[in-house]
DNA sequence: CTTTTATGAATGAAGG
DNA sequence: CCTTCATTCATAAAAG
């Protein structure tokens, strides 16, 4: 796999080196590396189901190690999109809460737009973020104000059936998603080429 | 595959804003291609082996305990505790976002009767499910494909109208799953010898 | 450096 | 269809 070998400059710089490259929109990257992370599981949990009835445990580490292929596949599902999120600055932060708590609950998606052009003078930002930011924000407080009753003596008809606090604690004992992620971060290696192999051209 | 198709000059402007393009080599592709490939190879081989298993349960005179298997297999996780929101199986999605990308984007009921039949061989479904899940993709895919091209066009608020006419120039059916439905056995070697190497550690 | 928390983003489902 | 909501997932940031 050469993947990590490849300078990452030379995608950085396709006109000077004369290198023909392929172009992926973010949606591409998405989708293929979902379908990359669905074999990762797929195999990850056929793999631990058959080192369970053979009881033998050679299988995943030698047998599909070396036989087929590297690691670096799974990490690869893991870390070919280096998905970086958004982080508001403190200034585009402070600017969404002032309009957050004018009232005005309804982020309709001109006010989106007008929002975004202004916070994009504080910083990089995109109206995706500002309508997931609100989206974020909505539902947090309104959580947060049915989980945290003990300002007010709120006794309505409706508090008798919640259950105030033990939602988190569901009996919920398997994610496919940890399976993949604790898998990645064990057998992949986390050098930055290997993501810079493909990465964000600013 | 319409990868092919974007124009590679958009990678040599790294100076034109806040672009973000995922670039590639060939070799890239083409290792991505392969690995991807692999993993489909494995995952049926893996299947295959698991189906050979369960049908003779006293194969090596450890029972199967069906408390692994199911889990593990089903993965939905959802059905253990009956969560209320339905979560596709990595083979649910797998299948889905082939026929979502074999362009056909008219899910007809009879259609739908016919996936969700197929699907719920692989995990609980209903038919409400799979129409969700068509209605939801192509939303999805529609709302990322306006926002990515967002990079070249700085627009004002005031010239934000998207362009009636050309939105949809773009290619929005690509198939990065054809990299998948492209028979992986072709692609590896999926000779019996390599499920014979699983079986050898019984 | 590892673990925990906060929060941006993804997504199934409901409403209109 | 399109929008909205509730829940979940993943990761940057914080805490240890």
């Amino acid at each position: 796999m050469e993947w990590e070998k490849q300078p990452p400059q030379q995608a950085e710089e396709p006109g000077a080196g004369g290198m023909f490259v392929k172009v992926m929109t973010d949606e591409q990257m998405e989708v293929l590396r979902k379908q990359i992370a669905v074999y990762a599981t797929i195999c990850e949990q056929l793999v631990e189901l058959h080192k369970s009835l053979t009881s033998q445990t050679d299988l995943a580490g030698v047998r599909l190690g070396n036989l087929y292929c590297d690691p670096l596949i799974t990490s690869g599902a893991h870390k070919i999109t280096g998905r970086q999120r958004w982080t508001p600055t403190p200034m585009q932060l402070q600017i969404l809460e002032r309009i957050f708590g004018q009232g005005i609950g309804t982020p309709s998606k001109q006010k989106i737009k007008e929002i975004a052009s202004e916070l994009s003078q504080h910083g990089q930002i995109s109206e995706t973020n500002v309508y997931n930011w609100f989206q974020n924000r909505r539902a947090r407080s309104k959580r947060k104000q049915q989980a945290a009753p003990s300002n007010n003596a709120e006794s309505e008809v409706e508090t008798e059936v919640e259950s105030p606090n033990d939602k988190k604690t569901k009996p919920e004992e398997f994610q496919p998603q940890n399976i993949l992620t604790s898998r990645a971060e064990d057998l992949c290696f986390q050098n930055p080429q290997t993501s810079s192999a493909i990465h964000s051209v600013d």
